[in-house]
DNA sequence: TACAATAGACTAACCGTTCTGTTTATTCGG
DNA sequence: CCGAATAAACAGAACGGTTAGTCTATTGTA
């Protein structure tokens, strides 16, 4: 299954997926990037689709993995982890590379909900929500799901809008209002605000 | 300039560029939609890429009258304004039509930055934080500017995770942290907050 | 020998655009 | 009030370019 030629042919489809979207890059633009014939690329995926769908799974992988190291980096504090976890999104952001979050391309690009490239961007943002999910468990805050479900669309704003700054100002926004909204669950009056939904 | 054919084109556009998406949506799908002939959309608009910002400017300018209709129907209080907003994105995402925010997607089919479309991507959001920076201004914020781009943000966040759920749900989220931002920002904790960053 | 990868020609489909010829609607002079 | 003139919209064929995918014949290697 793993071969050599196989991941060079991967990575640089995911990169160019990612910088130049997916209906503009020709599947000859990816065989000259890598260096690969186009047999390979049959042989290993089967098509242009199952390709997306494949450089899809890997950079939800690559991902979570990227805020994974960066929770078990930070304190065991879950508080600090939560802050450590958008660190790392404005880190990423900060990267020159940076070219959006590839998972909203996904479903702008395949608009049709059961579309494969579809069911994957949901697939991760249930995993991003996954994760703060286990993290404000582990704070115990009280609705603690709804909070893990506000960071994860904080998480996505800060994405999409540094899509068109280029700078990791927004995920710095969304990491002060990261702080205030898990300083807002440590005091008392966080019942009466979440409450009424959900 | 202003025709009936010619409206009745932008708006069909509009729909399906919005619906399946700019690359995947063929100009024969369009014009058979709008009961128009192919040199009508020639005549008035140039070619297709011409016809996709079109459709966009009237995007942002039907969404920025529908929000600007939410803060004239709401109270003088720009507090309530700002939630009236947010209101109205939650009755947007409500709307069973709702498939996305069109220009998230134009930033995603169109990546390169100096692209028509991405400017007018730009454009649109520009005028959204321009919006909320009026209603934080009017509410004599302090560091208004920067609250104004953090609701911008929040409410991208909530268009992006809607278009996923299908449901107001991100909305109604993103209007409660508005409601702890603007409750934060009256009390004198606010400074030690904000002024770590700009 | 056998297997995997290579280069590259080839097909079939699609898409944006142009062009042609016809039909409909509107305007205007008598 | 009417018929000619102008312009706009129509249907659809045709063009050139691009794309995903297939097939073939060749090369290198274990």
């Amino acid at each position: 299954m793993a071969s050599p030629k196989r991941d060079k042919l991967l990575d640089c489809a995911k990169k160019l997926f990612e910088t130049e979207g997916f209906h503009t890059t020709g599947i000859d633009r990816i065989l000259e990037q890598a260096g690969v014939a186009k047999m390979t690329l049959y042989n290993n995926f089967g098509s242009k689709d199952l390709l997306i769908v494949a450089a899809l799974d890997k950079a939800s992988t690559d991902m979570v993995a990227r805020l994974e190291s960066a929770i078990s980096q930070a304190s065991n504090d879950p508080y600090e982890q939560i802050l450590g976890v958008f660190d790392a999104f404005a880190a990423w952001h900060a990267d020159p590379e940076f070219c959006g979050c590839m998972f909203q391309a996904a479903v702008a690009e395949f608009p049709d909900p059961e579309s494969e490239p579809a069911k994957a961007a949901r697939a991760h943002h249930a995993r991003i929500t996954e994760l703060f999910r286990d993290l404000t468990a582990r704070a115990e805050i009280p609705n603690h799901l709804t909070l893990a479900q506000m960071l994860a669309m904080i998480a996505a704003g800060a994405s999409c809008t540094a899509r068109q700054t280029r700078t990791r100002v927004p995920a710095d926004h969304a990491r002060q209002i990261a702080e205030i909204l898990l300083e807002r669950a440590c005091s008392a009056g966080l019942q009466s605000a979440y409450a009424s939904n959900l």
